[in-house]
DNA sequence: CCTATATGATTCACATGTCAACTACTTAGG
DNA sequence: CCTAAGTAGTTGACATGTGAATCATATAGG
């Protein structure tokens, strides 16, 4: 019994799987992302942006409570919230605690792109990449994840 | 026994392994690249154009047969193309079968950058990635990465 | 032979991501 | 109170991705 920890390369059975699984999660995601900017013209950065938003208490945000958050870099939500503002999706006020940082604010018309997306990003999820497995198949995937995220340290979610 | 095909919108579990899953191929992905970066001064992109490249007849291709082989946009090639021109990795030279093409062909240093590149890139997989499974969970993952691939209507490689 | 259309490839404008440097405010220590 | 260090956030330079427009050449039909 071979578990390869010892190895320090793949077999090339172990590269394939890589390979064929990250090209086609990456397909997937890609025709998720294009159906989602056709259907609601939202980008997934835009969406996990409004998600965090409206879960969040008062719809508003410090800019780094969302970094945390997202798991992003500082500098890529400062981007991606200036594209958003620009958009008026967002609005960003000095925060009252603290005058270094300011306070994210979903807008109306942030809320209402976000309501009328939900259910078309929903169904693409379903469509591109869950229909494409037997329950079986998904419960496997729940579990490969999980092993996943542990080993890279993430949260279990 | 709900197979779920009719529904529409995938169930919160459903939802959950898609979110899951994502986001840990998303951090597997980033820290392989990283890694690269560091290791072998390359990126993903870098890596897969000099792939197809070396294994090519001749060490060269069409830029279109790359698009086709990579399954990228044409001008995703080309920008590519261009900094790795500039990098020295390869050069283009005037097709000589059609005046509207050109000849990619890999250059002495992009093959050295490819062959150095390698193990770190092997290594890196096998760390991040493989290590993360059991040989189960491994046959699993194979097993769901080819019904995905179906689903897509992607070559089973 | 000539024109309409198709094909190969690049270019442009823009969205998105990373990293490092910078600005401005806060806070701890003396 | 004042300075040094830390923290919040933005900015700039660049790599990378997409889609539309453009340019040059090829090729099918008349």
């Amino acid at each position: 019994m071979d578990a390869g920890k010892h190895r320090k390369l793949p077999t090339s059975g172990e590269l394939a799987v890589w390979r064929a699984h990250h090209e086609a999660v990456e397909i997937a995601r890609s025709r998720i992302e294009s159906r989602m900017r056709r259907e609601s013209g939202l980008s997934d950065g835009d969406y996990r942006v409004l998600i965090a938003l409206s879960e969040a208490e008062g719809k508003s945000m410090r800019s780094s409570q969302l970094a945390a958050h997202l798991e992003w870099e500082r500098s890529r939500v400062s981007g991606q919230l200036g594209r958003m503002e620009k958009r008026g999706l967002l609005r960003r006020e000095p925060s009252p605690e603290d005058a270094r940082g300011s306070l994210v604010v979903l807008t109306e018309e942030g809320a209402r792109a976000y309501r009328g997306s939900t259910i078309p990003h929903l169904a693409a999820i379903k469509e591109i990449f869950i229909d494409a497995f037997t329950p079986e198949q998904l419960a496997s995937l729940e579990d490969a994840a999980a092993a996943l995220r542990t080993h890279l340290g993430m949260p279990a979610r």
